[in-house]
DNA sequence: CCGCCGATAGTCT
DNA sequence: GACTATCGGCGGT
């Protein structure tokens, strides 16, 4: 697998709705390229953050700062942001001045893996590779300086993976949003049923 | 395999 | 100064 070969998806890909495009998003290949090499997984598990309304969402409220500014970008876009050392990646979703956008929480390995390995620390466990919303960031060599980007084009971008026909997807309540009332109910985490790299297997609560 | 708990830094009040 | 959309090590089973 060469970099020419993924088949990025259009930018009119991420014009639907949060919570179809979070549905969606699982099959995808999510590849970063840098002078280290190419390493790309498949898209496995992910959260729907949806607006003004969403206690769990950090735009809850219409909290536009600095930091919020990308959930504000038109659909396609990441916002990343930081999480004590960790950095989260989300792809912006929602119309425009609409501040909604999809966490990726977790992929499975597909090209790098011995760079993702290496990058992890030399990590022993396979599946404890990019299980995690902070792992599959370092793992692929995603950062701050990311924040902003199209994902249509490298170095960072979302490509054509696997037919959605092939896999099972299942939905639960979101993870470590405790504090959040009622939101904390809703079932607006996807993720594909058996894959082995989804965080938290059995603790879906 | 599971759950507890401390570390750690960017952001906002 | 008080939050986290987390991680990994450790100890018990």
């Amino acid at each position: 697998m060469t970099l020419n070969q993924y088949k990025p998806v259009e930018e009119t890909f991420f014009h639907m709705p949060t919570l179809e495009l979070a549905r969606h998003l699982l099959g995808k290949l999510l590849v970063k390229t840098t002078s280290a090499g190419t390493a790309s997984g498949f898209i496995v598990e992910t959260e729907a953050y949806i607006g003004p309304g969403d206690r769990a969402a950090h735009s809850y409220n219409d909290r536009r700062t600095a930091r919020t500014e990308m959930m504000y970008a038109s659909p396609g876009h990441t916002y990343t942001y930081t999480m004590h050392t960790h950095c989260l990646v989300n792809v912006v979703s929602g119309a425009a001045e609409h501040p909604e956008a999809v966490l990726i929480r977790a992929v499975e390995p597909y090209e790098g893996r011995e760079l993702m390995h290496l990058r992890r620390n030399r990590m022993k466990k396979e599946t404890e590779l990019t299980n995690g919303p902070g792992k599959l960031t370092k793992a692929l060599g995603i950062d701050p300086t990311d924040y902003g980007r199209l994902l249509t084009h490298p170095p960072l971008l979302i490509a054509e993976g696997w037919e959605p026909e092939s896999f099972e997807v299942i939905t639960g309540p979101r993870i470590g949003i405790e504090n959040s009332g009622e939101a904390k109910e809703y079932p607006w985490r996807f993720w594909i049923g058996g894959n082995p790299f989804v965080s938290r297997l059995r603790k879906s609560k």
